[in-house]
This record gives structure tokens, C-alpha cells and sequence, in this order.
DNA sequence: ATACTAATATCA
DNA sequence: GATATTAGTATG
């Protein structure tokens, strides 16, 4: 007589309880089922035993299916669902589960192309990051990253051992493609979320049977099931959008930590312009000077938005007949009130960030901790009013432009423009080809591609963004601002025009991003990461009352949890998206467990938690 | 999470 | 009074 075994079934992609369904036959822990919930199959992956429940009868498993969970990978997904406050079966379907084949096929053979030639300070980084379990690479752009990746990576390969090499935003950055594809051919698979199903799953093959070892993209490629993973590359690491802005909230460079740890692997971070967090956190190394010596200008101006001074250095490039480029923030979606003459954004007397403006209430309002103020006239540093909260976006920056420089042509590169990777890639090579004189753009100018004849680079307003209501504002806009200098001249002699009421907060640093990550971490000393943990919990709801309620509730009972403090508590900074009112309650905790243990004792129906928050708005 | 049920509001 | 919206509960 068979005997019948009870199990624990986590929903896949639903953050619903365990269920539990019976079995004739032992299950290992991880195993992929289909189970029939309320007429209907639905994906599940086996937890673990359990008794036989008295208080309801079960349904038996309708289907053992193909793939199971490692061990390795039912922790990580065990350790998001904890850490991120997401479902078990919200977790695992992040993950690809590993499917076991007989006939494993041999790994497609090096291209010709030979392993590059390192020179002493390359080797010298070489090794040193062989020598670390997590090594922060440190390096201007130019100054010979890629070869250092290609150069592990081979040795990864010849120890038969798979790699990961994560990137931001993939579909936009076909440059590394290129050079994995030159050095490593067919081995390499790039992959991120749009990709279709049935090239997920050809990835997915080549993976199972052993052709394929390289696995490059974004924060989704954490979780391919590549066995002997000997190496994790996080290039920019400093990126946001390794965060996830949907449940689970995870960080895909904080993970590949975890990651590395349970495989056994090299981490590898690298940046430019790395995280202070990072900074502080592992080993360094750092590459020299960039081997294309170029001299760079750099001149600070005033004001905001397209002015003169702005349009004069545009007009006189044009004259040149030589390309420009110029950054317009939307980062800054908010309205600060800020000074004219001497660039003073109002800051909240508790919390040093931009406190934003509420016409509506007619005040001021931090988003950390709620402090109000009523708006001033003038400003509060220099007496000049009055004082101006006007924003721009790419369109307004382009019709001025167009108004005052006739002839120029001009290209547009944001989120609205660029929707496809081809679009990218016209838009770009118009550019190369010197079919447009000016790339004006936003944020997406700055992520990795190379504008090697661009003589003169404008950062416009970057203010805004050190007016954000976020504790790493300052970071924001010096990685900005390092990264869209270091996408110009990079061949010739190069102009860079920055836009800014506060050059003292930026010139010590032009030269020495260390001492600007040095001075960082000695602000956030005691207040922000890495020193403590910060949470975040959202509070949505169609009813204003109801969010308020929950608000207040949770905010009530945090009060009398102990290790934690309320940083603050109150509306969002969005305050309504799409139709649902929006608060938030800020944590702080000098040590992770009482925050976990406070977070897991408030969490109910109808709050997000978001752990270590990148995004405040 | 989502299907389902009960309760309550909305409206001709 | 029938129907739309919301609140509450169980799912195995």
C-alpha cells in the first residue's frame, strides 16, 4: 500500500499562503507541480512535507512537471520573500528552475579571437580581484574595464566554471554585446525580461546543455540556472535600476552578494562612479588614467533652463560644424522652490533635503518627515527674491533651442523618443554619421554608449536633481555629471559646460571622485546607508481616508517597537497615482533584524513594503 | 492573489 | 428592486 505524503505549495507569480496538496509519491523540496485551485491549474513548486491537516480535506498534485528547484535557489528565493517582503511563489518565479538532461552536449569552441593583452596595471587588477571573494573595480571610463571582464572571463572558462555579467537596461547598451560576441561567440546568450518566450527558452536550452556559459543582461539574468557559476560581474554598479520597482523589491547587485556567497563565486562590481555604499562596503581597486589622454574643459555657468549662455556655446559649436550634446533632467518631477541668484534650494532643518513645493496647500513639505513650512518670498541664504520653481523638459529645451539657432538639427533621446532598440540605434547612427549636430536628452545619455566626436557637453539643471527629496541626491548628480562628461571627447579635446547655482558642491570633486565618496559617506554617517537600514512602507488607496487610517495604524504601532525609528510619516511625494491616494512611513535602524522583525510584525493587506528604497517618489 | 460571497450603495 | 461597488473570507 502506497502511502500518501502531505506538502506545502507555494503558488507561482502570486503572493498567496501555502497550500497544501497530497502525493503518492516523495517529493524532493523544489519540485515544479501543477496543482488544480478552484477548477482551474495553477503552477506550484513543492516546499516542503507537512502533516496530514485535520481541518480541511486536500486535493492530490494533478501533475509532476519537468524542473526543480536547487537548494541554492529555494534560499535565495527564501531569503527575497523575507527580506523584501514578498509571496515564496512571488520569488521563485523570478527564478528559472534547473532541468536535468541526459545528452549534454560539448561547449561550443573559443572564437579565434585571441584573449586580450593586459597591460601591468590591468594584470596587477587582475589579480587582485582573483584574490577577493567581492572586489569594487574602480575605473574612469577608458581606462580598460572590458578588457579586465574579457580577461577573467576567459579565465572562468578554462576552469570550466559559468559566468554572469549583469549590465543596466540591456536593450539600450548593444556595445558590450559586441565585444562579449568578438571574444566569446556563441558562448554568450544576452538576455533581459522583453526578450520573447521562445528565445527564453532556446537561451534556456543552450544553458541546460552546456553550450551556452555566459549569460550577459539585466537584473533578470541573476536568476538563469548556469551551473558552476565561478564569476559575477555587476558593471555599473552604482545604477538604480538594479532595484526592482516592483514586488519583489529586489537589488539585483545586493543579491548577486548572496548569490556569489552560495555558489562559491567572484563577485565583481564595477563603476566609474561607484555607490558610496559600495565604496565602503568592499575592497577596492583602482585603474589609473584613461589610455586616451584628453583634455577637458570644464566652465560652470548660472541659471536654469536654455539660456543664454546655454544657446551662445551651442551656436558656437554649430558654427565649428562639430556636435554637442545636451542633458535635460526630469529626474527632478517636482517643484522646489529654489533661488535665482544664488542656487539655494529650501532644505528641511531636520532631514538637509530639498523640501518640495505644494501649491495647492501653499507650503513647503519634506517628504521624510513631513515638517511643513509655509512658502517663503525670498531666499533664505542671500535675501533675493523672487524665489522660482519653474521645471523643463526635453520638448520646451528643444522648441527654444530650434527658435534661436535655425538650421541645427537636433536629435532627441529620451523614454519618449527611443522606445525600441532599433529606434536607438537609427537615432545613434544618424548621429555618427553627422546627420544631427545635437544629442539633447535625458538620463538615457548617460548609460554606456560612446559619442566619441562630441566636443562640447552641456549639463543642464542639475540643481533639480540636487533638489530631490532624497538622501543621495548629491550622489545622483555627481555620478551624472562625471558619467555624461566621460561620454564626450573621448578622441579629441572636449568642453564641458555645467549648469549649476552650486559649482562649490562640485569643482573639489571634477578630478578626485574618491574624496566626493570619502565626504559622502561622512554625511551619512549615523543618518543613512551603509550606516543603517532604511525602509520604506507605501501606503496606496482609492479612499484618502482609508490610506490615512492604515497609515496612522501602522505608524501607531511601529512607535512601540524598539531598535527602530520613525524617520517620518505622512503623503508621498506622489501623492496620487492613478486614482489611489499615497502615504509613506520611513524607517530607520541602525541594525537590519529589529527592522525586519518590526516590518514582519506590521505587514498586512494594502502596504508595500520597499527595503532599502532607492526611489522616494 | 484571486474567486467567491455578503453587505451596502446607487439609480431609474 | 435590480444592479453596481465595496468589504470580507477562503482557497488546500
Amino acid at each position: 500500500m502506497k502511502i500518501v505524503h502531505y506538502y506545502e505549495v507555494a503558488l507561482l507569480r502570486v503572493n498567496a499562503p501555502l497550500l497544501t496538496y497530497s502525493h503518492f509519491e516523495p517529493f524532493e523540496p523544489g519540485q515544479l507541480v501543477s496543482v488544480a485551485l478552484r477548477g482551474k491549474q495553477r503552477l506550484a513548486a513543492v516546499l516542503r512535507e507537512t502533516e496530514k491537516p485535520e481541518a480541511f480535506e486536500t486535493e492530490p498534485v494533478t501533475e509532476v512537471l519537468e524542473g526543480c528547484y536547487t537548494p541554492v535557489q529555494m534560499k535565495i528565493a527564501s531569503f527575497i520573500s523575507q527580506y523584501y517582503f514578498s509571496g515564496i511563489g512571488e520569488a521563485l518565479s523570478l527564478i528559472h528552475p534547473y532541468i536535468v538532461r541526459q545528452n549534454t552536449k560539448e561547449p561550443l569552441p573559443f572564437p579565434t579571437e585571441k584573449r586580450p593583452l593586459l597591460t601591468d596595471i590591468q594584470n596587477d587588477a587582475h589579480g587582485k580581484i582573483l584574490g577577493n571573494d567581492t572586489t569594487l573595480l574602480f575605473g574612469v571610463t577608458g581606462s580598460g574595464k572590458t578588457e579586465i571582464f574579457i580577461s577573467l572571463i576567459y579565465k572562468m572558462l578554462e576552469e570550466g566554471k559559468s559566468i554572469i555579467f549583469l549590465m543596466p537596461e540591456i536593450s539600450l547598451t548593444p556595445q558590450m554585446e559586441k565585444r562579449l560576441r568578438k571574444f566569446f561567440g556563441e558562448r554568450v546568450a544576452m538576455w533581459h525580461s522583453g526578450l520573447a518566450k521562445g528565445k527564453k527558452e532556446k537561451i534556456l536550452e543552450g544553458i541546460r546543455n552546456g553550450t551556452i556559459d555566459i549569460v550577459a543582461g539585466a537584473r533578470s539574468a541573476l536568476f538563469v540556472p548556469l551551473e558552476n557559476l565561478g564569476l559575477i560581474i555587476v558593471d555599473e554598479e552604482h545604477d538604480d535600476s538594479y532595484k526592482s520597482m516592483t514586488r519583489p523589491r529586489y537589488h539585483a547587485r545586493d543579491l548577486a552578494v548572496l548569490m556569489a556567497k552560495e555558489h562559491g563565486a567572484k563577485l565583481l562590481l564595477a563603476s566609474a562612479t561607484p555607490s558610496p555604499s559600495s565604496y565602503h562596503k568592499y575592497p577596492v581597486v583602482k585603474l589609473g588614467k584613461p589610455y586616451i589622454e584628453t583634455t577637458k574643459s570644464y566652465r560652470f555657468i548660472g541659471g536654469d533652463s536654455v539660456n543664454d549662455a546655454i544657446l551662445s556655446e551651442i551656436g558656437a559649436a554649430y558654427a565649428r560644424g562639430e556636435q554637442s550634446l545636451l542633458f535635460v533632467p526630469t529626474r527632478g518631477n517636482f517643484k522646489y522652490l529654489y533661488c535665482e541668484s544664488c542656487g539655494y534650494t529650501h532644505k528641511c532643518p531636520y532631514c538637509s533635503v530639498g523640501m518640495t513645493l505644494h501649491r495647492s496647500y501653499r507650503h513647503l513639505r519634506c517628504h521624510y518627515c513631513g515638517f511643513t513650512e509655509p512658502i517663503r518670498e525670498s531666499c533664505a541664504q542671500c535675501g533675493h527674491s523672487p524665489l522660482r520653481s519653474h521645471r523643463m523638459g526635453t520638448s520646451e529645451a528643444v522648441e527654444i533651442i530650434k527658435g534661436h539657432i535655425p538650421g541645427l538639427r537636433i536629435e532627441k533621446f529620451d523614454k519618449d523618443t527611443i522606445t525600441t532598440p532599433k529606434k536607438l540605434k537609427e537615432a545613434l547612427g544618424r548621429f555618427e554619421r553627422h546627420e544631427s549636430d545635437l544629442l539633447l536628452g535625458t538620463q538615457m545619455l548617460s548609460k554606456g554608449h560612446d559619442y566619441a566626436n562630441i566636443t562640447l557637453s552641456i549639463i543642464m539643471g542639475i540643481d533639480h536633481i540636487l533638489g530631490l527629496a532624497d538622501y543621495r541626491a548629491r550622489e545622483k548628480a555627481m555620478s551624472l555629471l562625471v558619467q555624461i562628461a566621460g561620454r564626450s571627447g573621448r578622441a579629441k579635446e572636449a568642453r564641458v559646460v555645467i549648469q549649476t547655482n552650486n559649482h562649490e558642491l562640485f569643482e573639489p570633486y571634477l578630478g578626485d571622485y574618491e574624496a566626493f565618496l570619502r565626504d559622502e559617506l561622512g554625511f551619512a554617517e549615523g543618518l543613512y546607508p551603509p550606516f543603517v537600514s532604511l525602509a520604506r512602507i507605501l501606503i496606496a488607496d482609492k479612499s484618502r481616508e482609508k490610506a490615512k487610517k492604515i497609515t496612522g495604524d501602522v505608524t501607531g504601532e511601529l512607535e512601540t517597537m524598539q531598535g527602530i525609528e520613525i524617520v517620518g510619516t505622512g503623503s508621498a511625494p506622489v501623492e496620487m497615482i492613478a486614482g489611489k491616494y499615497r502615504f509613506q512611513i520611513l524607517l530607520r535602524s541602525k541594525e537590519r533584524i529589529p527592522l525586519l522583525r518590526a516590518l514582519h510584525a506590521v505587514n498586512r493587506q494594502g502596504i508595500e513594503i520597499d527595503m532599502d528604497p532607492v526611489d522616494f517618489s
